[in-house]
DNA sequence: CGTCCACAGGAATGACGGGCGG
DNA sequence: CCGCCCGTCATTCCTGTGGACG
C-alpha cells in the first residue's frame, strides 16, 4: 500500500468517526469549564491563595461521593495557581497521590519523594528511611509542598492513620519548607474512625461536594460532548439517558462520561453514523464486564472461589456461614484445600470494598450476628469472567 | 432483663517471593 | 552475595456485640 493510500484511508476513517476528540471524555481530563462547581472552586482558591505569597495554606479535607468533581476541581485549582505563580514569586510543588492505587505508607512516601526529584527504589528501604529522605528533600526545596491524598480512606483502612499523623506533624520537624495536606475521601463514615488529633489537623478547613442532579449531569455532558463528538452524531435523548443512569448511581459524573465515551466507541466500531440510546445500553454492559474482570483479575485465588460460591447460591448469601459452606463444597469439587472462615471473612470484605458485592452486618438476635452478602453486578457477567478460571466452568454449570 | 448465638473484626505471627544497599 | 525490608496470603487466638429468646 502506498503511503498516500494510507493517509487517504486514515482520513476517510477519521472523517467518518463520531468523535472529534474522545480524550475530553476520559476520567483524567481536566476540563476548562467545571459546571456547577463554581462555589467549590472559589472556596478552594481562597483556601490555597497563600501559595501565591509562598506561604503555607491550611490543610484541607474534602468530602463528596465518587464523580462529584473533587479531584477535577482540586487539580484544576492547583494547576491554575501554579500557572499564575509561574515567574511571579516563589514556586511550590504539588504532589497528587491516589491512595487507591498507592495504598501503602511506603508507596505514598515514594510518590512524594518522586515529585521532589528524589529517586526512591520500588521496595527495599524501610519506611523510616524513605520518610527521612522525603524530609531532607523538602528541606532542600525549601518551599511549600502541597500533598493531595485522593481516596485517603483506602490508605487508612489498610494501614491506619500513622502516616497521616506523621505528615500532619511534619511541619514542626522541618527546618526549611512546609507541607500542606489536601485529603480527599468519598467515605463519610471514615472520618469517625480517624484519630481526633489527625482529624483536627487535617480538617483545618473542610469542603463538601454534593452529588450532581440529573440536570446538572446533562449540562456537564453537553459541555463535553460538544468538544468530543462531531456535530449531529448524538441521537436525541442520548445525553439525557446517560445523565439519568448516572444520577441514579449517586450523581456520578465520571460514570456518566464513561457511559457516553464507551457508547461512542461502540457506535464507531460498528461504523454507525449516530450514537443511539441502544449504544448506551450496551455500553453499560461492556463497562460492567470490564470493571468486573479487572477486579477479579486482581483477586487472590480463594477470593475467586468465594465469588464462585456466591454465584452458586444465586448471588446472595444470608450469612457468612452459608457462604463458607458453599465455598467448601467448591473446594472439595476442585480438590483444593479451603482457607479458614476468618480468611473468607476478609475476602468478603475485600469484595465489598471493590464494589462487586455488598456485605451488610445484621444481627439476628438470638441467632447471632453475621453479614448478608449480595452481588451488586449481574451474575451472568461474573459467571462469564470466572469461567475462564481453571475448572470453574464445570463447577458453575 | 440478662443470656448467648454466630459471627465481626483486631492482633500477632509466619511463610514466601521480590528487590535493594552495602 | 548476604541481610534486611517490603507486600501478600494465610493462620491462630482473641475480644466484642445487636438483639431475639427465655
Amino acid at each position: 500500500m502506498l503511503p498516500d493510500d494510507i493517509v487517504l484511508e486514515e482520513l476517510m476513517r477519521l472523517s467518518k468517526s463520531v468523535f472529534v476528540n474522545r480524550e475530553v471524555l476520559r476520567p483524567d481530563y481536566v476540563p476548562e469549564k467545571l459546571p456547577h462547581r463554581e462555589e467549590q472552586i472559589r472556596r478552594l482558591t481562597q483556601i490555597l491563595a497563600p501559595l501565591v505569597r509562598g506561604e503555607r495554606p491550611s490543610n484541607v479535607f474534602i468530602y463528596g461521593l465518587t464523580g462529584t468533581g473533587k479531584t477535577a476541581v482540586t487539580r484544576y485549582v492547583l494547576m491554575k495557581i501554579k500557572e499564575y505563580v509561574e515567574g511571579r514569586g516563589p514556586g511550590f510543588i504539588y504532589v497528587y497521590v491516589n491512595c487507591r492505587h498507592d495504598d501503602t505508607t511506603y508507596r505514598v512516601l515514594a510518590r512524594i519523594a518522586d515529585a521532589l526529584g528524589e529517586r526512591v527504589p520500588f521496595t527495599g528501604l524501610s519506611t523510616a528511611e524513605v520518610f527521612s529522605r522525603v524530609k531532607a528533600a523538602i528541606e532542600r526545596f525549601g518551599g511549600v509542598v502541597v500533598v493531595v491524598l485522593d481516596e485517603i480512606d483506602f490508605l487508612v483502612k489498610k494501614h491506619g492513620d500513622e502516616l497521616l499523623y506523621r505528615l500532619t506533624r511534619i511541619n514542626g520537624e522541618l527546618r526549611r519548607g512546609k507541607v500542606t495536606l489536601i485529603g480527599i475521601t468519598n467515605d463519610v463514615s471514615f472520618v469517625e474512625r480517624l484519630d481526633a488529633r489527625v482529624m483536627s489537623s487535617l480538617g483545618e478547613v473542610e469542603l463538601v461536594f454534593p452529588p450532581y442532579t440529573a440536570e446538572q449531569l446533562t449540562d456537564i455532558l453537553k459541555e463535553r460532548a460538544e468538544k468530543a463528538f462531531r456535530p449531529g452524531t448524538l441521537a436525541p435523548g442520548v445525553i439525557e439517558y446517560c445523565a439519568a443512569v448516572a444520577a441514579k448511581e449517586h450523581g456520578d459524573a465520571r460514570r456518566a462520561l464513561d457511559l457516553l465515551r464507551v457508547a461512542g466507541e461502540i457506535a464507531e466500531r460498528e461504523g454507525a453514523e449516530k450514537v443511539t440510546v441502544d449504544h448506551v445500553k450496551r455500553a453499560r454492559q461492556e463497562i460492567e464486564l470490564d470493571t468486573v474482570s479487572e477486579v477479579i483479575k486482581t483477586l487472590p485465588y480463594h477470593g475467586k472461589l468465594v465469588l464462585a460460591a456466591l454465584l452458586v447460591l444465586g448471588g446472595k448469601a444470608q450469612s457468612t456461614g452459608d457462604l463458607y459452606i458453599a465455598y467448601r463444597q467448591i473446594c472439595r469439587a476442585l480438590g483444593t484445600e479451603p482457607v479458614t472462615q476468618r480468611r473468607v471473612s476478609d475476602l468478603v470484605g475485600e469484595l465489598d470494598m471493590l464494589g462487586i458485592v455488598t456485605a451488610r452486618v445484621i444481627s439476628k438476635g438470638r441467632y447471632g450476628k453475621t453479614r448478608v452478602i449480595a452481588l451488586t453486578v449481574s451474575p451472568e457477567t461474573v459467571k462469564k469472567v470466572l469461567s475462564v478460571e481453571e475448572g470453574l466452568r464445570e463447577v458453575l454449570a
